[in-house]
DNA sequence: TCTGGGGTCCTAGGACCC
DNA sequence: TCTGGGGTCCTAGGACCC
């Protein structure tokens, strides 16, 4: 999706549209003109949204219009960098809940027309084309803009779509038109589309494995495809260099992932200051409890239990740690996930200030899976096994 | 003027077991 | 006096993605 969680403001604020506008930061950073009721959201004056210009706090911006872009700021920038560079634009406060709901729009109409689809988030997917009747047409094209058509005409959002024989490819297609392209990728374009791309396009190749490729003096994809396979696993390791080998020549073999169960559910905040665990030990303490509230109702909705309990500290240096605590039996509450945190706290330095808290419950299992509490056990007795093969 | 929040996956070491 | 070869689970950190 195209600039998705601006574009859905603008949804709601079309008197917005063609300004530069920054998603970002908490609610508390702009309840200035937006927090109170209001008359229509559509008849609100322009001067009355809060301004990038003075802002100070916390916070990144996590979505830009494309008239911001034009002034140098996107998306993981500080808000202070951003109202630097331009002072005048709108900010305003994400709002997951209208996000994942314009989500779950766009993502039923994707399945209506393609149903073998593979979430990757809130604003991107992988449809797989290959049985689609009609996929096939003009290379996956007619298709692309029945999809951008559905999708616009149902929610007012656009998207690009790039099309190509793998989910790799398609990935880096689907940034060559935005907004609102298509882009179609065969295999003999390999050299000519892939190959002159920085290697950060290739989706895994992240800052630090950029940076090392440039080290060594590796900047484009084609670059990297000319290396052979024995000195990229020398220098990255046999998984990322083969990975890296393969990736370069434009191959792979994924699958789409249709169905998934979640591995974790977390939830963080970083502080408005940082906070001293014993000066504030009472206000740290008040926010330990809400995430593991929030944690706990999070596990309640999505129907999952978890064994592992886990925090995670931000210090003002901005290094951190986690410390991980993991029980014999499953829980979901907040008495017993605060509780199990607390252990898990306890076993890390608290010394510095600190300015991120975070809780997360892991090694989770369906509700209905669990295995019940203080009802009936087996009776633990010595191994089977042992027994019969007492010599090993 | 530092740098959000929610995730996944990988690696590596140590405990423990057979 | 010296010391294998599996395997699993747990912990911690880090890279990366949306």
């Amino acid at each position: 999706m195209d600039a998705f969680y601006a574009s859905v403001e603008l949804l709601r604020y079309p008197q917005l549209k063609g300004l530069p506008v920054v998603i970002g930061g908490g609610r508390r950073s702009v309840d200035a003109a937006i927090a109170t009721d209001l008359p229509a959201l559509a008849d609100i004056p322009l001067s009355d949204f809060p301004r990038l210009d003075g802002y100070t706090g916390r916070g990144v911006i996590t979505t830009a219009t494309y008239a911001a872009r034009q002034f140098g700021v996107g998306s993981a920038m500080g808000l202070m960098k951003a109202a630097k560079l331009c002072p005048q634009a709108i900010i305003l406060p994400v709002d997951f809940d209208e996000y994942r709901k314009y989500s779950r729009l766009f993502k039923a109409i994707v399945t209506d027309i393609a149903p073998v689809m593979e979430d990757r988030g809130i604003d991107e997917v992988y449809i797989d084309f290959t049985q689609v009747p009609g996929g096939q047409r003009e290379g996956g094209r007619v298709l692309a803009r029945l999809m951008q058509k559905t999708i616009f005409q149902a929610t007012g959002l656009t998207c690009s779509v790039g099309v190509a024989p793998n989910k790799l490819l398609a990935k880096m297609a689907s940034e060559f038109n935005k907004p609102q392209g298509i882009s179609i990728v065969l295999e003999q374009d390999l050299e000519a589309m892939i190959w002159p791309l920085a290697c950060r396009k290739i989706n895994g190749i992240g800052p630090k494995a950029d940076e090392k490729l440039q080290g060594l003096g590796i900047k484009t994809i084609g670059e990297l495809a000319a290396k052979d396979l024995q000195w990229l696993i020398d220098h990255f390791g046999q998984a990322t260099g083969a990975w890296m080998h393969e990736a370069s020549h434009g191959r792979d073999v994924r699958e789409l992932v249709t169905e998934s169960e979640p591995v974790s559910i977390s939830r963080e905040t970083t502080f408005d200051r940082d906070l001293h665990a014993v000066r504030d030990k009472a206000e740290l303490g008040a926010v330990f409890t809400r995430l593991c509230e929030q944690v706990a109702g999070d596990l309640q909705r999505k129907g999952y239990l978890g064994k592992t309990i886990g925090i995670k500290l931000r210090f003002d240096d901005f290094k951190g740690v986690t410390r991980d605590q993991t029980l014999d039996h499953y829980i979901g509450d907040a008495a017993a996930i605060r509780s199990a945190a607390g252990q898990a706290l306890k076993r890390a330095p608290l010394t510095q200030r600190l300015r991120l808290l975070g809780v997360r419950v892991g090694a989770l299992i369906k509700t209905e899976d669990a295995p019940v509490q203080g009802g009936k056990q087996p009776i633990p007795r010595p191994a089977q096994e042992a027994l019969l093969f007492p010599e090993d």
